[in-house]
DNA sequence: TTTT
DNA sequence: TTTT
């Protein structure tokens, strides 16, 4: 009885994150993830595949993803697979499937545009502290992302 | 482009698996496997919430998964997320989702009734491997498996 | 700058779990886990290959571990990899890695011996929370697990 | 006895690849990679620890490592743990783990100053393949990764 | 709809 | 030291 429901991806996003702020307060961010797989095919011709992942993010990781964010930003991404089941008019029995994002990292340098290598982090940004707000700054890597630190250990 | 799609799962097969053999020699299974997660909700009580996945193997993997799992079976499973798009009659755009299976682990202790443990071994039984036959023993953990218990093991 | 350290084993444990109470209050368990993983060599013989890796749970988790655990048991185990660094009586520089334990989920069926399908789950059992008292019950799955439920979906 | 032994990192390297091309044809790259988790502590101090993880590619992967990867490169990693066990000159058991690579993925964003984001893919690059040698472009990526970048991005 |  |  005792279930494991774990998605991790790395991919872009197809489009800037959809953010609605509910009444109750709560705040969700859904967004489009494609990852891109190459291989090549029997003839040595290089195919490229991508598969559409639908991922919903809830207050604090939705407002993280709202502020920093964007089209083509390339993310990791772990959460757990969710899906709504209901009728549609026929009668006929729908399903459908989105990736509930538990904790993401920004990918890429520090250089890119956006600022970069911030971090949802699971301890202190999951679930349990979902519901506090963020500051400004990136969570848990936060502060020093626009300045220049040249002490890098690399 | 780099991408990452991966999923693992640890759950309990809903029925037997659905094994097509097709006319091009290879083999497909169909699994349903649920994975079941507890909590408590804000009044202490406790909530059960079980996600169904529908689960695709191919070949290799989909004739080991069919001699030797069984509803109710507990596996461990690594795959990817992949679905189908298409428009119904009324030109809605429609999408499946599903996992493609790429290795998966039967659970079990020594202790169960099901005795079991076997391994569709990624060494042995993943992608690159999957158009070979499989042997009447579980691969890569055979041995004592096919030995008289012309009653499953499950 | 962002990271990702993740360690998802299922294997079985060598021994009891070795659970100490510090003065703190604090409880940490070490247990060792063995994942064995089985392939055919170069000429056709089975070889057998066994990882012993060390991991440790602190409070709840360790808990919860001292409880239901026991030499054999099956688990699925998350964490992340950590390694305390030193140097030893002759100069030179030391490293152990073990696993730092963030969930873990016991594994075999409802039938087994040790009662079943337990989950330490990350909702309810991850650090967080790591400080509460555990009921004497499975946590996330509790109740029901030594009682007959005949109504199981599987 | 099925088991599962896996690790998923995402990091930076500490330093360029170390590349040994072995009298048996075998090519072996040992890396070392770094990844950072930022928390805050109870005072409130923002708290950064990071743990370096010894990488260990074999064959194919160690070409496209060789080729690739430097000081500083951001990559996604998917591998399992291995330990190494011996006596030392003291009689002492001793033990060092390290990461067995099975594939892995260049990370970075198409702003980033060395473009990139190939992949290792698991399809084309993992163990079966591993033997193969690997064309002088990035896997499943490539194009643009070795135009002259001498100043690192980080 | 992303990315290369 | 586990498990099969």
């Amino acid at each position: 009885m005792a279930g494991v429901n774990k998605v991790i991806l790395v991919g872009n996003l197809g489009k800037d994150p959809e953010v609605r702020h509910l009444e109750s307060g709560s705040v969700v961010a859904n967004l489009t993830l494609a990852t891109t797989e190459a291989y090549k095919d029997r003839n040595g011709n290089r195919v490229e595949n991508t598969e559409w992942h639908d991922l919903e993010l809830w207050d604090g990781q939705a407002k993280v993803a709202e502020q920093y964010l964007r089209k083509g930003s390339q993310i990791f991404v772990e959460g757990k697979i969710k899906s709504d089941t209901w009728q549609d008019e026929q009668g006929n029995n729908r399903k459908r499937t989105k990736i509930r994002v538990l904790s993401f990292t920004m990918l890429g340098s520090k250089n890119s545009e956006m600022g970069a290598g911030g971090s949802s982090n699971p301890n202190t940004m999951s679930q349990p502290n979902a519901g506090n707000p963020q500051p400004a700054s990136m969570p848990s890597s936060g502060g020093n992302i626009e300045e220049g630190d040249d002490d890098l250990p690399f």
